[in-house]
This record gives structure tokens, sequence and C-alpha cells, in this order.
DNA sequence: AATTAATGTAAAGTAAACATGACATAAAGA
DNA sequence: TCTTTATGTCATGTTTACTTTACATTAATT
């Protein structure tokens, strides 16, 4: 899965932390989901989403490995 | 979280071990989620939104609950 | 060049998302 | 009514999302 995260804070100006602060998470995590280290919950998911003002699939993009395995990782 | 998966798959009119298969989960998985006993991950609300052809939003939306807690359970 | 702010990374722990197998019940059709 | 299909649920196990603490690195400011 691909995201724009680092673009979407750009846009705001915002950095990690205070994304993180905005959805309750901790900083390494909005870190590890940016660099694509983890496949975050959809609740958190929504969240970033609503932060950027952004539809979910504008931020978080399936790519098509993602179809060969099951929902994890 | 609320979701209208069991709208969207009366709409294609699926079951519940239909959409599993097309998404590569478990039929308990599906059932699970469906009667929101927890938070799927993003891959997988994608993936789910993507066989409805609707916005993820549109079939997974937040509660103002939500944004009480973490972006856990 | 020195300090601060932002990002990356790592280790260890906890909670929860998934899997599988099994069974109970409800709905539907023959 | 009998059988089949669809859904709900429980128990057990594994994987991984996320936390916390800590430190290293990079970028920005003075």
């Amino acid at each position: 899965m691909k995201n724009s995260i680092k673009v979407e804070r750009a846009k705001l100006n915002i950095t990690q932390a205070q994304l993180a602060e905005l959805v309750n998470v901790s900083r390494q995590t909005i870190n590890a989901i940016e660099l694509g280290k983890y496949n975050l919950s959809t609740i958190l998911a929504l969240k970033i989403a609503q932060v950027f003002k952004q539809p979910v699939q504008n931020v978080f993009e399936l790519e098509d490995s993602d179809w060969q395995s099951d929902g994890n990782s």
C-alpha cells in the first residue's frame, strides 16, 4: 500500500508529531505508517484522511501486490 | 465505527463467504467486521470498498466515540 | 560550529486482528 | 419436514499494530 501522508503533511505544514497528536497515536506510529512499515487500522486511516480533508483512497492507495496475499501486513 | 457491508452485499447479492473469498480473508473475519466486532486493517477496507465500487468512507464511517480513544479496537 | 527541531530506528511489551475448526441456529427450498 | 445454505459464535493460536523508552541522524537556526 502506498500513501501520501508526507505530501499532505507538507500541504498543512505539520510535523509527524503534530499529526500524531491530532489522531491520538504516537509519533513513531505516524513515522512507521508514513514509511509504509505496516498496515494501519481503518479507524486510524479514516482519522488521518479527515485531518487532511481527503478521501481515504486519496491518501492510501492499494497496490497490485496487496491483492496477492491476505489482509495483513 | 459503523459500516454498510450488509447493505452493499445485498446490492451485489453476495454472501459473507463470497465476499471473504473475493478479498482473501476467512468468512468469520467478514462476519466479525460486519457486526462491528473489530477494527479491520486499511488494506482490507480498501479491498472491500473496491469490491463494492464505493469510496471507503461510504462503507466505513467514523463515529464521534472513535475520536475519544486511540486508533485501536 | 553549536544547538535545537524533526525524523529515523531499535528493543521489549501488550492488545487485538486475523486464522482454523467446530458447532448452533436461522432461513430457504425441495 | 427434511436438507441445505447462510449466519452467528466460541476457543485456541499466531502475527502484527501500536506503545514506551531510548538513541542516532539529519535539517534548520543562530
